[in-house]
RNA sequence: GGGCGCUUAGCUCAGUUGCGUAGAGCGCCGCCCUUACAAGGCGGAGGUCGCAGGUUCGAGCCCUGCAGCGCCCACCA
């Protein structure tokens, strides 16, 4: 019984199937089935910015192809999806879209309406409404991009949705804290910091990058003391000079050999600071000998600790320099005073104003030197980072433990990546870390540490002494929870306490999306069924941030990977190769190639991108997406149409079994494509065949099957249409689940996304040994009689007196059986098959009267 | 500075253990209303496989060096 519709079309399926699956449940979860039985996902968290790109659907079109792999091989699939809307990625959405910032020391104000237009200035708002905003604006991302998946075709199980904002995340993320703190795993120090001026938070290494900028290289001569020559060294920072704590020369430099211990005086301020040696001072840079200031850069963190010298602060965390004098002995009578000018001013400004005064007080030597010089940049963010000297959160990553690095090294090898390549981004990550992971934020929409601090009698607040939440209160929140042990009259007075009033960034809560997602400790049933997972999928970029952190945290929680497979997806360039930029206004959503080609054209776009390697949008291949679903609609209706109600018979024909034969090996290929997570392999390969039995078979048969020949011939004809469309479709199931689905159902019930991936198995059962040539050479034949035809300039449908075959014996002797069947596709009256050692078609065209 | 990847037709890319006159799609040109498909089908032209060496009976595929592009990492005064 079929219900092939009159005029198939790809309009609306995307409506009609997603809708469907929702309603039979397609793709919920069995949880009742065994960790051996299930397939699980770690499916990275989207972040909820507004933004929806094509970037967006890429990784996750090809994912989406691999689990409905896994589906229909019959593993029951644990896919949740998750948003990622905590952090600062969304504070800082929310004040450009509201004209709001917060300031944290105002009172909640239960009426407060932001502006309707976001205005000039910002309006401040109290920590609680801010978050109320953010909460208000992710609701309304997430709505637009679970209508983008859905309309994407992604399997997901929607009712395992997860927010890295949301009660259970708090809780999974407090909980591994503390368990790391208790561990020794994560502790607090009081230490530089990489700092942004503009969000007024620390950041980690991970989330550094380094912009070429325009600077300039100052010569400034330090003063020689008690009758000791000057030095000269060269800055591209003079205005840190009264944060200067040191000179230093490497330990060889005999420039320099002489003055180690002796002290200079630093100009304008005439502060006394000893020369020192270190070897990471290098001899070819500058004069050879370099200034040390608390802090320029991270190299001056280096010289510090390890030379143990002096702070001399000066930088605040606004990103001006402090009103007042750091603490120091300056000779100089003007300093305090030169220094107060500088006080208040930004960097830019301090640093063209020292230059004056170097210049006026004979200390420069040569003007400034224009250079262009790396920079380090948060990577968000729009002006340089700074170091200043904060209270922070960490997690040891082997930054400065070489064992604990060999250990996550090993983790790395471990785990199985596709494309393999890509662990060597792991490897030099982990080999490069320099800081212990920083984890704690001075921010707002976030997971709070679930750590308060007592306050002593003398109304000092005590770090060293925490006190911290019990897991079963978890998750909490120390702005409006108490300690155990006190009350909340007691916030903020002496003998009582304090809430830690940063949260955490918001990779310390993504790191732990395996067991968010799989819900650790809420469920550990479910967890136990469902990890370690099988596999995370996600970009190139966020190795060193995602991948990393979740396996450590893995590591240090469970003793094992969190997933055993990774595969990273390219990244995606635009049309003109180029990276996505929303600034050059290149960006084309989703939802407009969904409207003009369909979701399956566009997932035939992503799938088509090799796993791991950078792709183009490409409309063109889009559109060849939109065509090959519209192929399949119509080649399934016609061999549906020919099948009618009569599929029942032997596939006897040997150009029948031949195909047959033929498909099983497609079977394998593409199933071993897709066990090495190569998706577009298995697409293409399916594509490639698909184009060759819609030109050759179909047309072939097309005849015999309408019941040209004898009863056993039509049969075996319909038997063999049916098996090899059924197993085509399913094939396309995985890339083009709409149109699949749809021509599933004209025919089949239940959905084709639950039907068993084709078994090699049973397809030999109807082909045996057949010859695979049979197929080839029927199929090369009729492409040369076509070739014939259409070099005339005649008709397909032009009849031909005689073909004449020249080929070797073994083609020829395969070709005999489907002679019938080439005879009646090329309209051909008489063939003749003659022995040669290469193979050509002669045709006579029957000549037209005219 | 170290590392990884890429370099095949005008464009986008396949080419998995070395062996068929190197493939596809788009674009281009030509033909065809063929009872599944004319917002389609069929066919054609088009490449010294980045450069230079080497291994081999045989190399786009293996080795060495070089160049260009992209990316990752790096304590870049």
């Amino acid at each position: 019984m079929t219900r092939v519709p009159e005029k198939p079309s790809l309009d609306g399926l995307e409506a009609r199937w997603s809708e469907r699956w929702d309603a039979d449940g397609t793709y919920r979860f069995d949880r009742t089935k065994t960790r051996e039985e299930i397939y699980s996902i770690d499916t990275p968290p989207p972040t909820v910015s507004g933004s929806l790109h094509m970037g967006s659907v890429f990784g996750y079109a090809q994912t989406d192809s691999i689990v409905r792999y896994r589906r229909m091989r019959g593993a029951e699939v644990f896919y949740p999806m998750g948003w990622d809307d905590n952090g600062l990625a969304t504070e800082r959405r929310v004040q450009n879209y509201f004209g709001v910032r917060c300031d944290p020391s105002l009172a909640y104000a239960p009426d407060f309406v932001p502006p309707e237009k976001p205005g000039k200035d910002a309006v401040p708002v109290s920590r609680p409404n801010f978050v109320e905003l953010c909460e208000r604006l992710t609701e309304i991302d997430e709505q637009a991009f679970e209508e983008l998946w859905r309309r994407l075709g992604l399997s997901v199980d929607w009712a395992l949705i997860y927010t890295t904002i949301g009660e259970s995340a708090q809780r999974v993320s407090q909980r591994a804290f503390l368990r790391n703190l208790a561990r020794g795993e994560a502790y607090q120090a009081e230490a530089p910091t990489l700092w942004d001026v503009d969000d007024r938070t620390a950041v980690a290494q991970a989330e550094l990058e380094d912009r070429e900028q325009p600077g300039a290289t100052h010569r400034v001569r330090f003063g020689g003391v008690d009758g000791d020559s000057d030095i000269v060294i060269e800055t591209t920072r003079p205005e840190l000079i009264p944060a200067c704590v040191a000179l230093v020369a490497h330990p060889d430099d005999a420039r320099f050999r002489d003055r180690f211990g002796d002290e200079v005086s630093t100009p304008l301020f005439g502060v006394r600071v000893p020369v020192v040696a270190h070897h990471l001072a290098d001899p070819e840079k500058g004069t050879g000998i370099a200034m040390i200031c608390t802090f320029g850069d991270v190299t001056d963190v280096v010289w510090w600790r390890e030379l143990r010298l002096p702070t001399r602060s000066v930088m605040g965390r606004d990103g001006r320099l402090t009103p007042d004098p750091p603490d120091w002995e300056a000779t100089d009578p003007e300093a305090d005073a030169r220094y107060r000018e500088l006080g208040g001013k930004t960097v830019k400004q301090a640093r063209a104003r020292v230059v004056d005064l170097l210049r006026d007080a004979g200390r420069l030597e040569g003007e400034p030197v224009p250079i262009t010089h790396p920079v380090k940049f948060y990577e968000r963010g729009s002006r340089p980072l700074e170091i200043v000297t904060t209270r922070q959160w960490y997690i040891r990553n082997g930054a400065d433990d070489p064992e604990l690095r060999a250990v996550l090294l090993e983790r790395g090898r471990e785990l199985h990546w596709h494309p393999p390549h890509m662990r060597t981004r792991y490897e030099s990550w982990v080999e490069g870390l320099n800081t212990d992971w920083l984890i704690s934020r001075q921010r707002f929409f976030g997971v709070p540490f679930p750590v308060w601090y007592p306050i002593d009698d003398d109304g000092e607040v005590d770090h060293a002494r925490p006190l911290l939440a019990r897991e079963d209160q978890l998750p909490v929140d120390p702005s409006n929870d108490a300690p155990d042990g006190y009350d909340d009259e007691q916030r903020g007075k002496p003998g009582g306490f304090v809430g830690d009033t940063d949260v955490m960034d918001t990779w310390a809560t993504s790191s732990l999306t395996p067991q968010i997602g799989t819900r650790w400790e809420d469920d550990r049933d479910l967890f136990t069924r469902t990890f370690p997972m099988n596999l995370r999928p996600q970009g190139g970029d966020i190795i060193r941030t995602w991948l990393f952190a979740t396996l450590l945290r893995s590591h240090y929680e469970h003793g094992t990977l969190p997933w055993s497979d990774t595969t990273i997806n390219g990244w995606i360039l635009d049309p003109d190769r180029k990276k996505m930029s929303k600034s050059k206004g290149n960006v084309v959503t989703p939802v407009e190639y969904f409207e003009r080609f369909g979701s399956d054209a566009v997932r035939y776009w992503a799938q088509s991108g090799r796993p791991g390697v950078d792709t183009a949008i490409d409309e063109g291949q889009i559109k060849v997406g939109r065509r090959l679903a519209i192929k399949i609609l119509n080649a399934s209706k016609f061999a549906l149409g020919v099948i009618g109600d009569d599929s029942g018979g032997d596939v006897t024909e040997p150009i029948d079994r031949s195909m047959l034969r033929t498909l099983t090996d497609l079977v394998e290929e593409a199933t071993g494509a897709f066990e090495g997570y190569d998706y577009s392999r298995a697409l293409e390969r399916t594509e490639r065949f698909f184009w060759g039995f819609c030109d050759d078979y179909l047309e072939l048969v097309k005849q015999r099957a309408y019941g040209a020949g004898d009863e056993g011939g039509a049969r075996s004809a319909r038997r063999a249409l049916e098996l090899a469309l059924s197993t085509q479709v399913r094939l396309f199931a995985p890339h083009l689940p709409f149109v699949s689905e749809e021509v599933w159902s004209w025919w089949q019930d239940g959905s084709i996304h639950r039907a068993g991936w084709p078994d090699p198995g049973t397809l030999l059962a109807d082909t045996g040994d057949a010859d695979r040539l049979t197929y080839h050479v029927a199929a090369d034949v009729l492409g040369e009689i076509r070739k014939a035809k259409t070099s005339r300039q005649k008709s397909l449908r032009a009849e031909v007196d005689l073909a004449v075959v020249r080929d070797t014996a073994e083609r020829l002797h395969a070709l005999e059986p489907a002679l019938a069947d080439v005879r009646h596709a090329g309209r051909v009256n008489a063939i003749e098959l003659l022995e040669a050692a290469e193979f050509a078609v002669e045709v006579d065209l029957t000549e037209d009267a005219a």
